[in-house]
Order: structure tokens, then sequence, then C-alpha cells
DNA sequence: GTTCTCCGTTTCGTATTTTCGAACGCCGTC
DNA sequence: GACGGCGTTCGAAAATACGAAACGGAGAAC
């Protein structure tokens, strides 16, 4: 099908697809849904969502597949690997309670940026930014901030190899309208996105210093209306900073 | 049923024993160090490192191969899956920073507990109570608040297939006992552990009333010198159990 | 009560793959 | 300049993942 380097474990793969066939129908679903959606016969799949079941990677409950708590184990290794993620997690949670906004924490890994940690404030919109969730890097202020924190040839693998597809109108779907941008943020120490990503938010997000850790930034997420409200801005923008700086020390004292 | 013993789809056990192996290797592990402890020849092994690193299931850095943040998407649907962690996760937060103790929430799949959501206070013992750690019911408080929601066919049938297996000196080892004990925490109302777990801890939980959700459960672990003074203990179990009043009424609202 | 329908489950033969062990080539060290 | 450790590639033989079709049980329809 693809180009064949090292070609690959097919039956992964299969098992892989199942899962993804199961997440992209809601979370749940069963045996017949998944062979209308997937390639693999009807059989091929229930072999492995037996064999998934087996592993707890997959867990039946009212006639339904789904996924299992088990991916959440290894998850966890994930996710606290660097350390960064105790050292930020108290500091997104504050600036959260103190601006009343969604607050996130955000580490690259092959290209794409992965969201391992949000906290809502409690006028927080309700957005879809959920631990674990996987975004190109150049759709949100996060993201950007990320980008920023790499060189030029690292950035221009990971267009080479994600692309830059629009997400809504105001996405940054140009090559070098984002290495301008990168540039900005870079004089200013801050990213920021209106409606890049999803209509109606925004968000004000910086780069982490994590010494020789993967880069990581954080960033917090606000409707657009009390976004464009200037002094609301620079607030949150002070929030964001001051976050990053105590992160910063707290990283480097470990 | 009865176990049908369709036979597994192998290729998926191996990945799957790839990456036990790179946790029981301690996060990260060479391709070497992977081969020596396990069974399959070291190409082998290879390809399917190759596989999930396409997949993002496993990453390479530095030389070594570790586990990938991909985990966390699928892990993070299954966590918030019923919304009983939504729902809990403030609750068990305002539990850590009133008594500034470990802070847990377990949800019960497959016969084990898992550990879907942990906060620690800031007097919190450090453990490997984290994000998706899963462990035998009976070993702790809050499994055993779990076991005291289920009926006793369906104890029975997690004895059977996970067994009961002693982790520290005090660990409930024994059918009867565990039985026994089971009818006392239905009459309390809370369960508690000392040291069954883990030497120089202890725990207070009690199970939650989901509805027809998947069965809950929170607790409060703690050094044992500080559960051991009876007014403090009686301090604790009483936040767990407004606690779990309050994620009931919130669960019974939605 | 009978038929119809849907869905999970099982069977089975074969072509496809996984698997293994050996060999290769790279890189730093002795 | 050889050595040792490592990731990587190769080819052949064995193992098995795969698809098509059939089974059977549970409801729904009539």
């Amino acid at each position: 099908m693809t180009r064949a380097k090292t070609d690959s474990v097919r039956a992964t793969q299969t098992s892989l697809a199942v899962l993804s066939g199961i997440k992209a129908l809601g979370g749940s679903a069963t045996l017949v849904e998944l062979a209308d959606s997937l390639e693999p016969a009807k059989s091929t799949i229930y072999k492995h969502l037996v064999t998934l079941e087996d592993e707890g990677l997959v867990v039946e409950r009212d006639g339904e597949y789904r996924i299992g708590l088990r991916w959440l184990e290894f998850g966890g290794m994930a996710q606290r690997y660097d350390g960064i993620y105790e050292v930020a997690k108290p500091e997104v949670r504050r600036m959260a309670v103190e601006t009343g906004e969604l607050a996130n924490l955000m580490i690259e890994e092959q290209g794409y940026g992965i969201y391992i940690h949000t906290t809502s404030g409690d006028q927080a919109v309700a957005l879809d930014t959920r631990l674990g969730k996987r975004i190109h890097l150049h759709k949100t202020a996060i993201g950007k901030a990320l980008l920023s924190s790499f060189d030029d040839d690292r950035v221009a693998e990971i267009i080479e190899t994600r692309g830059l597809p629009a997400e809504t109108e105001n996405t940054i779907t140009d090559r070098e309208t984002l290495f301008t941008e990168l540039e900005t943020i870079r004089e200013r120490g801050v990213a920021d996105d209106t409606e890049e990503r999803v209509d109606g938010t925004g968000c004000v997000g910086v780069p982490i210093d994590t010494g020789d850790r993967r880069e990581a930034a954080i960033s917090i997420t606000a409707p657009i209306n009390r976004l464009q409200s200037p002094g609301r801005k620079a607030q949150l923008i002070d929030t964001v900073q001051q976050a990053a700086n105590v992160i910063e020390v707290n990283l480097a004292h470990e």
C-alpha cells in the first residue's frame, strides 16, 4: 500500500485501526459498526477485539466495545517521564484559579503538540482540549509557542511531515506567514491566537525553558470577547509569563 | 459466558509485551536491553518497535525507546467515558487541599482497580498511586470500598480470576477474612487499611453510588502515624464521606 | 407460535506474515 | 587500527492472520 521501508507488523496496525475505529465512533461501538467503518473483515475485527480485551485495552460493556483504562497505565507513565508535568501542574492550576479560564500544558512529540495537562477555572470555556489531545502545532498559541523555541530547520521539518492544514478561517496555512509570526513571538516572548483553531476562542501561550528536557509550553484559553479587551489580555499574558518563570526556576532546582 | 478460547492475535500480544518490557525497565530502554529481558528475537522486537513508533505508541529519544504520549490520547478518552471523572475531580482536589494528604479516585475494570485521578495535598506522602495505576482490589481501602458495593457473587468471581496475592504482611489473603471485612465495611459505610499495600501508609475510602454507571470509590491516603491518631482519622473519614455525598448528588443531577 | 432479522461468534483453508539467526555497518573507545 | 556494542537489514521457513461463509441465539414482526 504505502511505502515499504522496514515494513511494519501488520497485525499490530490492524489492532490500532480497530482502536481508532472505536474512538472515531465516539468511544464505544458494536462489532458491526466497526466492521462497517473499517476495512478488515468482521471476523478479523472480532479476533482483534478479543485479543485487545484480554489485554485490557478494550472493554466490553452493555454489548458495546469501548477503550479500556489500561491505556492510562502507559499514558500516565509517558505523561510524567520528563518530570515537567509534576513541576508545572500546580502552576497551571494556579493560572486557572486566578483567571477563571482554561489553562493548559503541552509537550511536543513527533511533530504534534499533546496536551498533557489541562485545568478549568470557574468561567472556563468548554473545549475539546482534553488530556492527551493531539493537535498540529501551528493551529494554536501554545503550539506556536513551542515552535518558537525550535530552530528553523526543525520547524521546517515539522511543516514538511505534518503539513499546515486549516482548521478555521484564521488558521495560518502559509509557510512564510508562520515563520514571520514565529519571529515575532521570539521577540515578544509570547504567542497568541484568535480563532485559529476554534471559532469563538483564542489563547495566549509562552514556551518554557526546560533545560535539556523536552520542550514544553503553557497557555490560557479564553472566549474572544474577554480576550479582546486589552486590559484583560495583558493580564492573562502576565499570568502566563509569571507561571512560566516559576516553572523554569523549579525545573532548574530539581 | 465460558471462555471460548478464540485464540488471540499473536503479533498484537508481542507488541504489548514489548511495551510492557519498556515499562518494566523503568520507562525507557534500548533495543538490546529489551532483547535481553524478553523472549522474542532481537530483530522481531526491533520490527515491533518501528511499528509502534510509527503509531506514536513508542518514541525514540537519546538512543532509547520510551512510551509515547499517544497513550494519553486513548487513555483520556477512557478516563472520562462515564462522566464520573469530571464530576468527582473537584471534590477529590478539595479533599487533598483540606487535609493536606493524598486523595484518590478509583474505578473497577476487569477485576482490577484503576486510579483515574489522584491529587496531592501539601503534606502528602510520595507514593506510586499515580494516574492509571492498576492494583488488586483487596489490597487497599479504596479497593475494598469498591468490592463492598458489589454483591458476593461478583466478589467471588474477582477473587477467582485475580486471586488474593499478598503485598505486605497485613494484606488480606484469606477469602473468608475478606468477606467478613466487606460486611463490616457495608455496615459502617467506610473502608480502611493499615499498611496493607505499602508499609508506612494507610487509607480510608468509601464507595460512591454512581447510579447505572460504573462503580467508583474515593479515598485519602496518609502516613500511619497521622492515621493512627483517632481524632485525625475521624476527621479524614468525615471528609471522604462528605465528598462522596457531594459527588453522588452531582452525578444524580446530570 | 412462527418467521424474520440482526449481530456476535465460530470454522476452516490458504496465502501472507511473522519470526528467527546471522550478517552488516556504524560509531565511539581502547 | 582493531575491538565491542549497538541498531539495522536480509532471506528462508514456519506460523498464523486473514476473509468468506455459516452458525445460533435473541428479539422484533406478523
